[in-house]
DNA sequence: ATGAAAGCGCTAACAG
DNA sequence: CTGTTAGCGCTTTCAT
């Protein structure tokens, strides 16, 4: 059934019957109503290819991943991400395209989004420290919203990001306040931009204490648990070895408690770990102490926002870019332990 | 710059250009590579939605994500999914699109993408063991494939799933090898059709050493790390504790993990615990064993797989269905220490 | 308030 | 081998 047919079946014309579905005001309400009825009945759904090459609106949003090279795996908060953001383009009736693309690719992929016309505005992923891809996108001239930041990037863009310095600096002074002083930063690939903010945070902890950071217990690399395990015992096998870590990634957690389990030390005993993507615990001499980091609802939230800001974005061309700055939860439980941490 | 445009500069008629860059042979090698060669210089990409609507073919697949309406989380093998299919995809010239519902909506989901004609096929991910949306798309008349499978459909169907029978299978078998005869099973909700086979699984290798399942050791739910957590202590607190768990999702070992550790128990001595998601380590007495269950590469493997037979089945229409079954790789380490387990 | 006609950019018969 | 012509199904001027 297409529209041709149903303004046949009307005995309307085709012009009609769309403006009748397209809650044009010209129509009267009669003739609204009895297009709306039959169109219903036949179950009529305007073909999306043909609306799209004429009115030049895709009615979809692009996503282009970044694939890691190495190994080949998308960064598992893109789950939460596009949770949230294909609610709001499912109101808006926008379709998600997902485009996974190596590094070598991304500009290719962006053009072709552009030149096929499949997509009316880009969600940016993984964004780097020197990031090429912004003034790219700002000579194709597509709306884009960057998830995350490039911190060197000259011109102005739109991005919503969570914010992963003032995330790793509580958690560093969480760390500090129950007593720990050697404390492990394994981190991502400083190349991204995030882990750079995450790892400013970790020194502006140490900082506001008189303290700073060892390199030997600053790690970055890929975010894998085989990283993780390798990085913590090779901490851990050392001399004077740290009594916590502060990690940046689920997977990666669960290498450094393997580590920490090998060595037959004692979570959150001899050894603490802080993630920045889930519920975990802490002691104090034996009392839980529970912290939350709510990062995989903030990453939603964020996927949220950036669909939000996008869709205003390709409503009103040529308008400012816009930003958000979101602060993940991150709260601590009630301390029913007493004070003192673990002996540093 | 459009076919038009493209066609006046090297002075050729649309059709001749159209013709030498989708490969039809009745172009002069000459002109192709002339045509070829402006395409290029000038980032030429056909208008996709023009195509669509003259071809009657889409170029996209579409995946209906299940949103779990609880915690409006997707389950995170998602990402290891489409990272395998994409590839394919791309290389076929096919686009990824996304829509994630609720269940209430899944049924409208497909019709809409059938109507909408925006794709040419349909994955279907997170089968239910009574699943209706079998038959909808038998109805609907759309290519599609599952990702995983619905035991109790009628109608035939193509599928591509792991072997969770099996993998669960030899993993209880490897902690009974252990020495372990108390072993809890802490599962995704049963209403899901991989969830009953991991049980299946768990139940045949106790089974098999003419033991059986302790009811108050099987639990299932959603899949979250607070699951984990309660599940763990619950069973942990009774006079008689499991020695072991097996568990469905890495999100939910750590959550098992936490509970092991707020107790003051120690990862591979007093308890043991397996996943079906990473690389863990296990204890004899000491000494590591590690096991490697590569879940995560396996689900790559089934979404590249799953791609490459809705391909094809949008190329033959009217074939029959196709299945594969994919056995996860599951290898235990080089086991170091002495044989027998913690004292069952 | 309704309709006729002209495209959107491409592909696919049908000529030559 | 290349070009001409006619759509794909919809929206959108421009008339009426």
């Amino acid at each position: 059934m297409n529209l041709k047919q149903l303004s046949e079946l009307l005995k309307l014309s085709p012009t009609t019957v769309s403006r009748a579905l397209n809650g044009y005001p010209e129509v009267s309400e009669a003739t609204r109503k009895r297009v709306r009825a039959a169109a219903d009945a036949h179950g009529y759904h305007p073909n999306i290819r043909a609306r799209a090459l004429a009115t030049g609106r895709a009615m979809a949003i692009g996503h282009v991943l970044p694939l890691d090279s190495r190994n080949e795996v998308v960064n598992p908060i893109f789950g939460d991400f596009i949770s949230g953001a294909g609610e709001t383009y499912a109101q808006a009736g926008y379709d998600m395209l997902i485009s996974i693309v190596s590094e070598a690719e991304q500009e290719e992929a962006y053009r072709a989004f552009r030149t096929k016309g499949n997509v009316d505005g880009i969600i940016v992923h993984g964004p780097r420290m020197h990031d090429s891809r912004i003034s790219l996108l700002n000579d194709i001239g597509i709306p884009y919203v960057v998830h995350g930041r490039a911190s060197d990037a000259r011109e102005p863009y739109s991005w919503v990001d969570v914010n992963n310095m003032h995330a790793f600096e509580r958690a560093t002074h969480f760390l500090l306040d129950l007593g720990h002083r050697r404390i492990g930063l394994i981190n991502g690939q400083e190349s991204m931009d995030f882990a750079i903010r995450r790892r400013a945070g970790f020194e502006a902890a140490l900082g506001a204490r008189g303290l700073v950071a060892e390199p030997r217990w600053l790690r970055s690399g890929e975010m894998s648990e085989t990283f993780g395990h390798d990085m913590a015992r090779e901490m851990l096998a050392a001399p004077t070895a740290p009594t916590a870590f502060l990690v940046s990634s689920m997977i990666v957690a669960i290498g450094v408690r393997r580590a920490i389990e090998e060595l037959g030390l004692r979570m959150g005993r001899d050894v603490s770990v802080i993630t920045h993507d889930d519920v975990l615990s802490y002691f104090r001499n034996g009392a839980e102490v529970p912290l939350f980091t709510a990062t995989r609802s903030s990453v939603r939230e964020a996927g949220r926002l950036s669909a939000e800001m996008l869709l205003e974005l390709i409503a009103t061309p040529g308008g400012p870019p816009r930003t958000r700055l979101l602060e993940a939860e991150l709260t601590v439980g009630q301390s029913t332990g007493p004070a003192p941490g673990p002996a540093p």
